[in-house]
RNA sequence: GGCCAAGUAGUUCAGUUGGUUAGAACGCCAGCCUGUCACGCUGGAGGUCGAGGGUUCGAGCCCCUUCUUGGUCGCCA
């Protein structure tokens, strides 16, 4: 390059009139329109200039350029005849004395065209994520992770936390997610496995003394990828508190989010603290969800009373329903709506309708002709309202509601003020449950967290006058409009009480010290008690962007099966390499 | 792994009961055009209709198998 720029593509306005600058970036498009006159794009990272082409001279030079080649520009700036009010460069133009090709793109024809890239088949997309990048729209996702990014280590850092950094190759975690292998070529046969979350370390530092932890972490699964969840790596804005309570886990967060969003989001209002608390219990009762979305504000209701009007789905199960006023969809709509709950839940969901005239009409509603005055008691309906059913188990019929209140709500009037940011908690999840293979009571979340009301309560369990199910685990989740987007929970730092708890799943001391041998072991000398959590980052900006796809908030994502499409990952490697490793395939993908 | 959907030009898509030479828009190439900004106008190139098999006089379309992709469930302490 003879000359660096002395401007960016973004930042000339009619007050540079008369300079003599030199752009430089990528020729996004050349507009003829006459023999001597063209108008071309340049684009960079911070918007797009026009540079007018009037001679002969410069057409000769530019019209060659392929476009997306790198150029360098060199000319005077200069008040656009015909101004252009939709870009902030759009008063001004750049008339060129040189040119000078710095990059060459030397195919004509691009797989994608930029500006539309997200258009584009996704694989496509992915194999040339170079070139999507090049997108500002693509840009602009990636622009908006850096700065929360940011913004949450400049807040984290405010409220006294340190970053600190935990290893990436580890032991394998004997509980939770399938781990990623890592061979150790000084020990054959053995393995290191990258770290599911930093837990366990992040819980020895605060047996250390630090007394506020946190690290923007790379947290690995070798688990399936879902819309809203990479496969393979993500990252977890994770923190620990040592001397903490829930409440003051809940308020860092409360402190620190709000703002952030408000600031980064696409909408502009977020929950005030506090942050309203939803048990788990009532979450599952009154919005069928653990991660319920607070933007919606139907209610699901029990109405079990009425299983057995007649209607066979009914007949010995719980049964659900969701009165939605204002909800004037056709039969076709309705039966859609119907089928696509059933397809997502394997669920069927039912309805009836009680009209302007008090009338039960449609769907189920024959079931109820001779409960109709109950009915619309039971549920407080009024005259013209959809009423929504599920049946089944207690938690299925649960869940389906819950699906069916999800998409209820954007389609009926006036039940969801969508463009905000509304946070809860869920609490008190329950410690215990039943495996649904094995029979037998097991941890239902992790069995880090502390058991709400401690020794005592484990101790009635243990002596069999408490159900264990019954038991709370002080660990919690946190929510934001309907996406889960953090758990945690007040840890378990008490050796005495985390063998209690082990041992209602009938696991000893040699099992606790074999599963977490360093955690337990530093437990023994003198834990704080303390509490942490871990909202996950990549669910955040891809809320705050409003994408539905988490790869659109990463800047290399994986494919659904877990490959690297541009890199070509997962790849084969050199049988030497194996041999090194004392790895044996027994395997190989055709 | 189960279920649902999709796969046609470089890209995004249309393609009627199964019937001549498979179309459009954008992109690409050529020409025209002196104020464009999604520039416009004219012309052109570009297709193994994902792959394999079958039914048929005849298949982009119907049937079977298979591959790929997306969504969803399982899974994600």
């Amino acid at each position: 390059m003879k000359q660096s720029r002395t401007n960016t593509c973004g930042e000339l306005r009619i007050e540079n009139a008369g300079e003599r600058v030199t752009l430089v970036g990528w020729l996004e498009n050349m507009r003829e329109v006459g023999a001597s006159l063209a108008f071309v794009v340049l684009r960079d990272f911070y918007g797009t200039t026009q540079i007018v082409v009037e001679s002969e001279e410069m057409m000769a030079a530019f019209k060659p350029i392929v476009k997306e080649s790198t150029i360098s520009v060199t000319g005077v700036v200069r008040e656009r005849a015909s101004k252009n009010p939709k870009l902030p460069t759009g008063d001004i133009e750049v008339v060129p004395e040189s040119v000078e090709v710095l990059g060459k793109c030397i195919y004509n024809e691009l797989p994608f065209e930029i500006n539309r890239s997200r258009d584009a088949d996704e694989t496509l997309r992915l194999k040339y994520r170079y070139l999507d990048l090049r997108n500002p729209e693509v840009q602009a996702n990636i622009k908006l992770r850096c700065n929360v990014v940011s913004a949450l280590r400049a807040a984290m850092n405010d409220e006294g936390f340190m970053e600190i950094t935990t290893p990436i190759l580890t032991a394998s975690s004997p509980e939770g997610a399938r781990d990623y292998l890592v061979p150790a070529r000084k020990h054959p046969g053995k393995f290191y496995a990258l770290p599911q979350a930093p837990q366990q370390f992040k819980q020895l530092l605060m047996t250390s003394g630090f007394d506020r932890y946190f690290q923007i972490a790379p947290c690995f699964r070798d688990e399936d990828a879902r819309g809203d969840r990479s496969p393979g790596e993500f990252y977890q804005l994770d923190m620990e508190m040592a001397f903490a309570s829930q409440d003051d886990v809940f308020g860092v967060l409360e402190r620190v989010l709000p703002p952030i969003f408000a600031k980064y989001g696409k909408y502009s209002r977020a929950s005030d603290a506090p942050f309203k608390r939803i048990s788990y219990n009532d979450a599952m009762e009154n919005y069928g969800s653990d991660k319920p979305d607070l933007r919606i504000d139907l209610i699901v209701k029990d109405a079990t009373r009425f299983s057995d009007c007649g209607f066979e789905p009914f007949a010995g199960n719980t049964v659900k329903a969701i009165p939605v006023t204002g909800f004037a969809a056709s039969r076709k709509e309705i039966d859609k709506l119907m089928s696509e709950v059933e397809v997502q839940t394997g669920n069927k969901a039912y309805w009836l309708r009680l009209d302007e005239n008090g009338e039960l009409v449609g769907g189920v509603s024959k079931f109820f002709a001779e409960r109709k005055d109950e009915l619309i008691e039971a549920l407080e309906l009024e005259p013209n309202t959809f009423v929504g059913f599920t049946a089944g188990s207690r938690l299925a019929a649960q869940k389906t509601a819950g699906v069916l209140r999800s998409k209820l709500g954007p389609i009926s009037e006036g039940h969801m003020d969508a463009e905000k940011y509304e946070f809860c908690w869920i609490v008190d999840f329950p410690m215990y449950e039943i495996g649904e293979e094995s029979g037998e009571l097991e941890f239902c979340h992790n069995p880090f967290s502390m058991p709400g009301g401690g020794a005592a309560t484990l101790d009635r369990a243990i002596a069999g006058k408490l159900d264990p199910l019954t038991i709370t685990a002080q660990q919690y989740d946190l929510v934001c409009n309907g996406v889960e987007l953090s758990s945690g929970a007040v840890r378990n730092h008490d050796p005495e009480i985390m063998l209690k708890a082990f041992r209602l799943v009938r696991l000893g001391e040699e099992d606790v010290k074999a599963k977490f041998p360093a955690m337990y072991n530093a437990f023994c000398y003198g834990a704080p008690p303390h509490a942490g959590i871990a909202p996950g980052v990549d669910r955040m900006v891809m809320l705050l962007a409003g994408e539905s796809s988490i790869r659109e908030i990463i800047p290399f994502p994986m494919n659904k099966n877990a490959q690297d499409v541009m890199m070509g990952a997962p790849g084969c490697v050199d049988p030497r390499q194996l041999e090194e490793l004392n790895i044996a395939v027994t395997a190989v993908e055709e």
